[in-house]
DNA sequence: GTCTATATTCCGATAGAC
DNA sequence: GTCTATCGGAATATAGAC
């Protein structure tokens, strides 16, 4: 217990945000933290690994946040969500799983399932959010919750890719007239 | 003129959507054509110069499609849009934009710059098509045109990034809501 | 747990023959 | 325009000393 794999583990999500999980190399971890790189294979093995460890964490934490969030009315648990997305955009991050999506396919299984499970746990928590918040009248939104669940999903994930491209103001837009479509009274 | 050079882009353009630029190799693009690497080099010096025309075939692609659309009324036009990305979910292609945008801070200026372009003229265009849609009553929808079309461009980007991940009723689970928001009596 | 050193593989790119 | 051959570099990963 040094903390070095906690350290590594951190890193190693910054870069999957900013540069993607093929892009970056156990050099651009090791440097940084002032190791070498046989150090971080002595935690981390195999880069599928660290990559399985990282979304884990994500998932993890995902569920943590939302937990603090119960007993808050479902428009401010949507927001707090938003919010979560907005930290990363001032950040010039992107979602893991806006990142991970794009290199799905090169990735071994284990992490594809990985990145399913991500997925499914956010679906299944904004799905329920959706659908509660329509019941206590604070949500508004046409047709099935599974279906308006993916597509605000759809628009955070890529309101963070379309901000590196276009600038950080194309982010704003996109919250602010989400937020506005399910929340006005 | 040998017709190698369209064969390469076209090679280029699928593996680009399907494993993304950073991680397919100019082997990929060699092996398949039944050629060497060097005769790649021969047509795209380096591999920016590949990417760049790649998205400049994208570019004009796009100009071309939505020229043809101009007589029809903007929620046909809409829809002639989503059925360009049904057909490359069908194909398990994600767009040029979302695999582009999470691997956009690696890439050198000249490519940087050709992606952008690329999104500009996709939200302009769509932007008009949104507007002149509202002044037509075939489109309906609250706020700005330019919001808007930053919303829909996420929903349609994201949602083959996630039909990848989660399967491919995902996009359709998309691309019905928004046709229904937008173009509902 | 971290290091040095190295094995192995692959990639982008170039030189020169044909 | 395409080939063979190869360079230089970088990446993942491992072996063995400390």
């Amino acid at each position: 217990m040094s903390g070095t794999k906690e350290k590594i583990v951190s890193m190693a999500d910054r870069l999957v945000r900013t540069k993607g999980f093929n892009a970056f190399s156990y050099k651009d971890i090791a440097a940084p933290l002032d190791i070498k790189n046989a150090a971080v294979h002595y935690h981390f093995p195999a880069k599928c690994d660290l990559g399985v460890e990282v979304i884990e964490q994500e998932i993890e934490k995902f569920r943590e946040q939302t937990g603090k969030w119960k007993q808050l009315p479902e428009n401010e648990q949507l927001a707090r969500l938003v919010d979560v997305f907005r930290q990363h955009n001032s950040q010039g991050n992107i979602c893991l799983m806006g990142s991970l999506a794009t290199d799905f396919e090169t990735f071994a299984p284990a992490m594809q399932t990985k990145v399913q499970e991500m997925a499914d746990g956010i679906v299944t928590w904004l799905t329920q959010c959706l659908e509660q918040g329509r019941k206590n009248k604070c949500i508004h939104f046409k047709g099935a919750a599974h279906a308006r669940a993916l597509l605000i999903m759809s628009n955070l994930q890529s309101s963070l890719l379309l901000s590196r491209v276009m600038g950080p103001t194309a982010f704003r837009s996109i919250a602010d007239q989400l937020m506005e479509d399910l929340c006005q009274k």
